[in-house]
DNA sequence: AAGAAATACCCCCTCGAGGGGTATTTTTCA
DNA sequence: TGAAAAATACCCCTCGAGGGGGTATTTCTT
């Protein structure tokens, strides 16, 4: 026995919003509760609509859809989130993913697509497209040249972590005074002399 | 035009090597130059094999398949590395991304996945099997729930990346010495008393 | 109207951070 | 095998950041 799927559509695109719910609603088990043009407009109703699943434009009037997924996710702690977008914006992507949302599709994507991510949100997955997919494993990868060498890097990383230099020393049974060198030789190489300017820097390269 | 995709395939099981090199065969345009059952037989030949994309099994006799994506990226470094395993672990997960690996996939996809992950590999996107896809994504998520105040996680984000409390009141445009209650608000909501305990404290809990 | 959050100021003290050196041993790699 | 790079360790120094003790006002929220 599979239960109906309830889905609310946020869409300010007129077209685009019909498109979706005829798309949807060809799918048997899908059913399509409202659609609305804002989240201002879907907020009183959303909770009434229970629905299991939202599509969730992101280039909304009023409030973006970014911002609206908490307060979705506030209403209908239980349902799934799956942002659509034109843009493929990094901080769009990862503010969406941070805020709850559970899936990630650009509007390129051909419509058997849409309907795959619906199931595949439902059964615990989590729906990219392609581009989305690939930004966010770019994301994960660390630079291969970076100026430090291994052990620096990896005092640098518990550096970031908020470690002082005692604690790093013990860590790494070595002296204090090992862990002071590294420092300066690290500082020296980034041409920086705080232990905030050496993170920006290794950050914004991808070295940790 | 579109030129043959040559294929290599490092997977210590015989039986699913073997598999894998049917069906890829079984594709058009994709060619499987050579198997391989551990990276230190792959090795030597790899650079003479060329190929577009590499198969990598994690679970390998010898160096580990997460290993082996630098020295392989090393060798190849125009070649995408898909990766194969039964098990989803988060750090062998993470591990592979940041090491380089362009793809994710666990043993269980049906194996036109297989296929298209490849397609997707060549074409930039990133494949990834929806439960990876969605440990990735809730690697992203951030706690709702948590003790602090907005003010409060603000401050402690500020805290993460290394900045002094005197930058942090500079960027807040907020005297030192609010900076300084907050911190002290903050390690008496935690219970603790140094910022790396609080910030392990709040990435174990997911809040920043 | 009450409570939480954000703001700000006072006191104190310790030790961590950063900069100046020099030197030895171990690894790596050409 | 022999030079270069990396990792280790120690000396000197100063300054201020970090953490703990208070109290108090203003501004949101509800």
């Amino acid at each position: 026995m599979q239960k109906t799927v309830r889905i609310v559509i946020i869409e300010d695109d007129l077209i685009l919003q019909h498109a979706y719910k005829q798309l949807i609603e060809d799918e048997p088990g899908f059913y399509v509760v409202n659609c609305y043009s804002s989240f201002e407009a879907a907020e009183k109703k959303l909770a009434a609509d229970d629905p299991g699943v939202v599509l969730l434009d992101i280039e909304l009037p009023g409030t973006n859809g970014v911002s609206a997924i908490p307060l979705i996710k506030k209403l209908l702690p239980k349902a799934q989130v799956i942002m659509l977008t034109v843009y493929e914006l990094q901080d769009q992507i990862f503010g969406a993913l941070a805020n709850g949302a559970s899936g990630y599709l650009t509007k390129d994507v051909p419509s058997s697509k849409i309907i795959e991510a619906i199931h595949d949100a439902r059964s615990g997955g989590g729906p990219m497209s392609q581009k989305i997919a690939s930004i966010v494993i770019k994301s994960f990868q660390k630079s291969t040249d970076s100026p430090l060498s291994k052990r620096e890097t990896e005092i640098m990383r518990m550096v970031s972590e908020g470690k002082k230099r005692n604690e790093i020393a013990d860590e790494l049974f070595i002296e204090l005074e090992t862990v002071k060198t590294h420092i300066k030789n690290i500082y020296a190489k980034l041409n920086v002399n705080s232990r905030s300017d050496a993170l920006k820097v290794l950050k914004q390269n991808r070295v940790i």
